[in-house]
DNA sequence: GTCTATAAAGCGATAGAC
DNA sequence: GTCTATCGCTTTATAGAC
């Protein structure tokens, strides 16, 4: 077992118990490894562990949603192509979105730039698809905010409800409204 | 200082520091009450105070927000006055939601009913207010839905980007997408 | 009703054997 | 590179004085 590959067992797992929540000993029966072995990955402790998590995030957005918006032309299918994969990603909002649940936090303030830096660039990208179709800069910048802040109150919302299928229906009419 | 007076200051205590972040320590300063008081107050610990701190949410938005929903008339005032009363309560998106915030941790399960009912409510008065303007159901749900989610989104990214101007950005078009 | 003292358990982190 | 043992601290919770 070797550094990069702990990172999504990690991850999962303060998704799972979110960062306060995934004591070492979680951590450890995340990864079937023992607390000295983390250790030797991350010096940093539990607070690295979370920033290599955030980046391995960051990167999984950056190849799969965020460059392929930039380069996106004038018809919707790279919009499309991002909720179908978001909507994957997050496992019909079964699965929470880290970067998300850190900004309501402490965390927060601890990985300001991976949060701060996760939202900007998601929506200067859904940003830029739009203005690819003709959409003003400012008007684009708006929805582009509105569809990622949507996406993350449909997760805290079929959360709440623990229905699933909420997820799926919020981002099937956010994509409705977007596309029209 | 008796036990109602606590409430407010765990409730602040609980949003600064989270459920998990918010130790004894912390909810014995932010109340000014040892931890022996505290347990004559909330002889179940801290799952006591939370649960507490959630019925005065609760309690707060039938009054405020649920009840004039239910109970308004086909213009759209009720609507204006709950997103006022919200950008007020949630103090531009620096004040974070509870109920919200717990759906995406474990707090979710150990107060599933007090989540789950703060939002169905919320949900069933906003759409109860849409049907009173002429909507037709379904489509009172599904926006009522919308609405919702979009503000629990805009809390997290405002917070995300350290920008409470986005999340009153955020709100004022989400109250002009309803209202036309 | 409020406090201090304390118990028992869990925490993050380190040391050192292998 | 992986482990176990352990340190020092904080946690929740209780006991008991006032």
């Amino acid at each position: 077992m070797d550094r990069t590959a702990t990172v999504p067992l990690l991850a999962e797992a303060f998704r799972a118990h979110g960062y306060q929540g995934a004591s070492l000993a979680v951590l450890s029966a995340a990864t079937g490894l023992g607390k000295g072995s983390l250790y030797n990955f991350f010096p940093g402790g539990k607070e690295e562990m979370a920033a290599a998590v955030l980046a391995g995030i960051d990167s999984w957005f950056e190849t799969n949603v965020f460059a392929p918006l930039r380069t996106a032309g004038s018809d919707g299918t790279a919009i499309d192509r991002m909720f179908d994969s978001v909507t994957d990603y997050f496992r019909s909002g079964e699965r929470i979105c880290l970067p998300g649940a850190f900004a309501l936090g402490r965390e927060r303030d601890v990985f300001a730039d991976a949060v701060s830096g996760y939202f900007e660039r998601w929506i200067a990208a859904l940003a830029d698809a739009l203005e690819a179709q003709g959409i003003a800069a400012a008007r684009a910048r708006a929805s582009a905010t509105d569809v990622v802040a949507g996406i993350q109150g449909a997760i805290v919302v079929s959360r709440a409800l623990s229905r699933p299928e909420a997820f799926v229906d919020s981002l099937a009419r956010l994509r409705a409204a977007i596309t029209a």
